[in-house]
DNA sequence: TAAAAAATCATTAAAAAAGAGGATAGAAAA
DNA sequence: TTTTCTATCCTCTTTTTTAATGATTTTTTA
């Protein structure tokens, strides 16, 4: 029996390679793609695709989002994380929410085949890259806690601690000390760095 | 005769997509793609495409410095920015490098052949949402002098106005008024939200 | 359940940034 | 050539951030 393969990605090149590079395997069954996330469900109510290949950036929804979503819908249904970055956090958070793997857009045609054919039979697959990347010792700014993050946030749409604290309704120390230790973890001395480091790590 | 088309992304799906968009193409003569601008040099003393489709995010270079190198060494060669991003200040940096046209990943193959024949004859081709949003009036925050994007990289960098005034040989004063038409050049209201903006605007 | 981590609050003080105002010289553009 | 833009400098005030220390209460986790 073959594979069907349903592909989201915004980018019809990507799209485009993948069917190229599958296009001669037999075990594989090209059942379609779309572009979003929209007309990815809407696909999905017609038809059964046995793996996903999901782009975590999509135009709509987040490639998290979408996957979650999903995987409440056809928990059967085998999703692989998609994407240029080799984010832990972006990895461990798609990962967390339903999908069974995660391949780097650089891929080659056997790391591809092999991905797929280890979530059909529901092992887990990484990327070579993102596998050394994950192996290494997390770094402190991935271990930040939910108030930290959320603290980070309204910084960087740059809100003073004052108006945080109102915001979160705590007091404006508290505010102060989830700013300091978002400092340290980011092993950054100011805020400018904080949200300099924090947006290139895609926390943000 | 066939036109030479060479690609230069450091994603094998994105390669094999625009291969496979292009081989059914007469006039098209695939001579092959490198995936950093390191090999992308190295072909090119050997070898010369008419075309190339040059990705911006490199991982060794910028696609950007890449451009004007190749375009100093081999003024005939056509060169077409190839982007996930659109991003006007990107876009503008690489023409001003020598770039005749800009296309967007989700490009289809129609408008991908309207790129290459429009460099091909000298004139200059953009992605159809490219231009709209090039004709978008310009924000300010593209309107930054040498000396505020200066100090915006130091501001990132989380050196405080001492420190930028001693780097720059200028007065701690002169720093603060830089800041300060940035953020409002940036329409923002402190260096978090500068920075934040910053960075999604792809200028840091 | 005991230990560790997270979230909370407080005080005090120094450093830095932001805001308002004005001023000058040189370069570039209209 | 007049005007505009850029870069430079100034003062003064207020707001905000950073730093240093200490402490209590929930939550998580081993």
């Amino acid at each position: 029996m073959k594979t069907g393969i349903f592909v989201v990605d915004d980018h019809y090149m990507v799209i485009e390679g993948i069917r190229s590079l599958l296009q001669n395997e037999k075990t594989v069954d090209w059942m379609g793609h779309a572009t979003n996330a929209e007309s990815c469900l809407s696909f999905l109510k017609l038809h059964e695709p046995d793996v996903i290949l999901m782009d975590v950036n999509l135009p709509d929804k987040s490639g998290i989002d979408l996957c979650k979503e999903v995987k409440q819908l056809y928990p059967a249904m085998a999703i692989l994380g998609l994407s240029t970055f080799n984010q832990q956090a972006i990895i461990k958070n798609m990962i967390d929410n339903g999908a069974l793997g995660y391949v780097l857009k650089n891929a080659t045609k056997e790391e591809l085949m092999e991905a797929i054919n280890s979530v059909l039979k529901g092992k887990v697959y990484y990327s070579f890259e993102v596998l050394s990347s994950l192996r290494k010792p997390e770094p402190n700014q991935f271990l930040i806690t939910r108030r930290e993050k959320e603290v980070l946030l309204l910084i960087a749409e740059g809100l003073t601690n004052a108006e945080i604290a109102e915001k979160l309704f705590i007091s404006v120390p508290t505010v102060n000390t989830h700013r300091k230790s978002l400092l340290e973890k980011f092993e950054v001395k100011n805020t400018a760095m904080l949200i300099a480091k924090a947006t290139k790590l895609e926390l943000i």
